[in-house]
RNA sequence: GGCCCCAUCGUCUAGUCUGGUCUAGGACACCAGGUUUUCAUCCUGGUAACGCGGGUUCGAAUCCCGCUGGGGUCACCA
């Protein structure tokens, strides 16, 4: 078999998966997918490898990274090397190359080994300059109006400064040298980087790491990367990779620099937003206390917002650089009934959509298949083994986009009511539950029946697997607080002649003589009386809906009786037909 | 500001490399009708774009130049 093509996709665990980071890692996917997808024939394969950059100290955390893991397998992007994690019986990732370990951490040795083969070739060297020194070099270029360049400087002595570096904190420069560096970029050609722009960049740090720049050079040729796919704001630190390349001898890679994604108003998509929109609405609503805001939430559970301190809440609330943790903006989100935009990969999945969908909707930002459906339209529909089969370089565009969380909605819904059956959309629904809200689910899993009727009631309507809830709330009514919507009750019960409120008795009767309380024979019986009493459906079925709902909307009837069961139904009518409709009192 | 990238409907885009078949197509959103026992769906129709200015050419959304606009990047972050 010859040498594999291997893409890579590195994260540095600092949070959740970024969904402009989650689009990366689809597209390094789809690319090895395609490969070893066309290649299996002439023996070739594709690779997708995932490694962990947490070389900054500071940064970094095991939690994060493990939370990118989830985020990662669960869009159903799987990694061929990289940190073993198993799941439903799968297995991503592992060493069977032999070209770990994935973490940058535990790389150290590596590293050094290299670090020290540029120092002896004189391509690299110690620089001894404090942060406040450069930072004075850097406002004294400013003044100028020029951009800063770190160059070595002209009596540098190497051996000296070997000899110091021995006892002295210090930092290692690579000696950039002194030519122009083109990349040649598979999706914007070829770019030229001139000499004098690039300086002698910083590659270990005084704690010892490497930087960005070291490790992800270093890295990728030992781990045998052969496509480099990125954002394109990487695309001013390649001539520096190259750079490296070149003084470690390593081959260049191919590189493949991808456009950006902004939100609609072309703002950033950053986590901050969640936290902006949050206070706004805060400071909207004119909450200025802890109290108040839960106050204004009454009947919701306070949750997290809890352990809010009043002086962090109102520190918060005055200073915009403070940012409240997750779980607080998710209470406070939920308690003043806001929708906090989906920024990490996490979020659109709590929001309740579905994985495949996220996928679909990522590739097509920046990437088109240029096919056409039999209709003439354009295809952009398609699951995760098209873009394996299809996915390719040439068809990714130059330009940036912009996040539409419309067209996402649009693709989640269409999904959900037209291509899914409510078999697998009730399994869905409920392991969305199982995390996202533990009551429904106790709820579904306590019926196994009931939670297929709901399902099939509300999967026609939902939009999200987060607002399927919606549709059949009615369900947990308790019936003592149901409250007939005044405009429909006149509508529906008053009106007419007969009365919605003159038919509901017979109506009742109807339903009170079916033995199989069944979707099916709940529909056919109500059928079956609007035929026998010549009234039409309008009036049997909705007076029936305000009844069991207090408005007139529901699902299909059959559906909506047999999810509240024939007891309660029934009940749910007699306490209807108590009710006073006169005219004055709705 | 220096350097670099980009530029088709409000948004995502097809078409650009290989100029004519483009009075520029699709999708989402929006508007107007229609179907339906409610809601949702569904069907039909509609509004809406080649940033500007120069070239090249018989002919330019497509090639070239300039301008304008947008973006990225200038760390001992990644």
């Amino acid at each position: 078999m010859s040498t594999p093509t291997v893409t890579r996709f590195a994260p540095s665990p600092t949070g959740h998966l970024h969904i402009g980071g989650a689009r990366t890692a689809l597209f390094c996917w789809a690319f090895a997918q395609r490969v070893r997808h066309d290649g299996a024939a002439a023996g070739e394969d594709g690779r997708f490898l995932l490694r962990i950059e947490d070389t900054d100290q500071a940064r970094s955390s095991e939690d994060a990274a493990r939370g990118i893991l989830e985020d990662l397998a669960w869009l159903g992007i799987t990694w061929d090397d990289g940190p073993e994690f198993v799941e439903g019986g799968i297995t991503r990732g592992g060493d069977s190359r032999g070209v770990g370990p994935y973490y940058q951490s535990q790389r150290r040795e590596t590293y050094d080994r290299f670090f020290e083969q540029l120092l002896d070739a004189g391509l690299a060297y110690p620089a001894f300059d404090t942060p406040e020194q450069l930072g004075a070099m850097r406002k004294a270029s400013e003044a100028e109006k020029k951009t800063f360049i770190y160059r070595q400087a002209a009596d540098y002595d190497h051996a000296a400064a070997i000899e110091r570096a021995k006892t002295e904190p210090h930092v290692l420069r690579l000696k950039f040298p002194e030519t122009p560096i083109t990349v040649n970029d598979r999706v914007l050609g070829e770019v030229t980087f001139p000499y004098e722009e690039l300086d002698d960049f910083v590659i270990r740090k005084q704690d010892g790491f490497p930087t960005y720049h070291f490790a992800v050079v270093v890295d990728d040729a030992l781990m045998g990367v052969t496509h480099v796919l990125r954002g394109q704001e990487h695309l001013n630190n390649t001539p520096k990779h190259i750079a490296l390349q070149r003084a470690l001898g390593f081959d260049t890679p191919e590189y493949a620099h991808m456009p950006l994604i902004f939100n609609l108003d072309s703002t950033k998509m950053s986590k901050r937003d969640k936290d902006k929109a949050a206070k706004k609405a805060v400071r909207d609503a004119k909450l200025d206390s802890v109290a108040s805001l839960i106050e204004s939430g009454r009947d919701r559970q306070p949750h997290a917002v809890l352990d809010l301190t009043e002086d962090t809440f109102k520190g918060w609330l005055k200073d915009k650089q403070r940012q409240l943790g997750r779980d607080q903006l998710v209470a406070v989100a939920s308690l003043l009934d806001l929708h906090l935009p989906e920024i990490d990969v996490e979020d659109f999945r709590a929001a309740g959509y579905l994985p495949g969908v996220l996928c679909n909707f990522l590739a097509l930002l920046g990437w088109n298949p240029g096919l056409k459906n039999e209709d003439g339209t354009d295809l952009e529909r398609f699951d995760m083994g098209f873009l394996a089969e299809h996915f390719s370089l040439e068809r990714i565009g130059k330009s940036n986009s912009k996040f539409d969380r419309e067209k996402l909605l649009a693709f989640n819904a269409d999904t959900i009511q037209h291509h899914m059956t409510d078999e697998a959309f009730a399994a869905e629904w409920l392991a969305w539950a199982e995390r996202f809200d533990p009551e429904l689910a106790s709820w579904g899993a306590a019926d196994t029946d009931r939670w297929a009727t709901a399902s099939a009631a509300t999967r026609p309507r939902a939009k999200t697997l987060r607002d399927a809830k919606d549709a059949i709330a009615f369900a947990w009514l308790d019936r003592a607080s149901i409250t007939y919507d005044a405009k429909s009750a006149k509508k529906h019960m008053l009106k007419g002649e007969p009365s919605g409120l003159d038919v509901l008795p017979k109506t009742r009767d109807a339903l009170a003589a079916i033995d199989e309380w069944t979707p099916d024979a709940i529909e056919d019986a109500i059928h079956r009386f609007a035929e026998t009493e010549g009234c039409g459906m309008g009036k049997a079925a909705q007076p029936l809906r305000i009844a069991l709902t207090g408005a007139a909307v529901s699902p299909p009837l059959g559906l909506s009786l047999a999810l509240v069961g024939k007891d309660e139904t029934l009940a749910r009518i007699e306490r209807c037909l108590a009710h006073n409709f006169s005219p004055e009192s709705v």
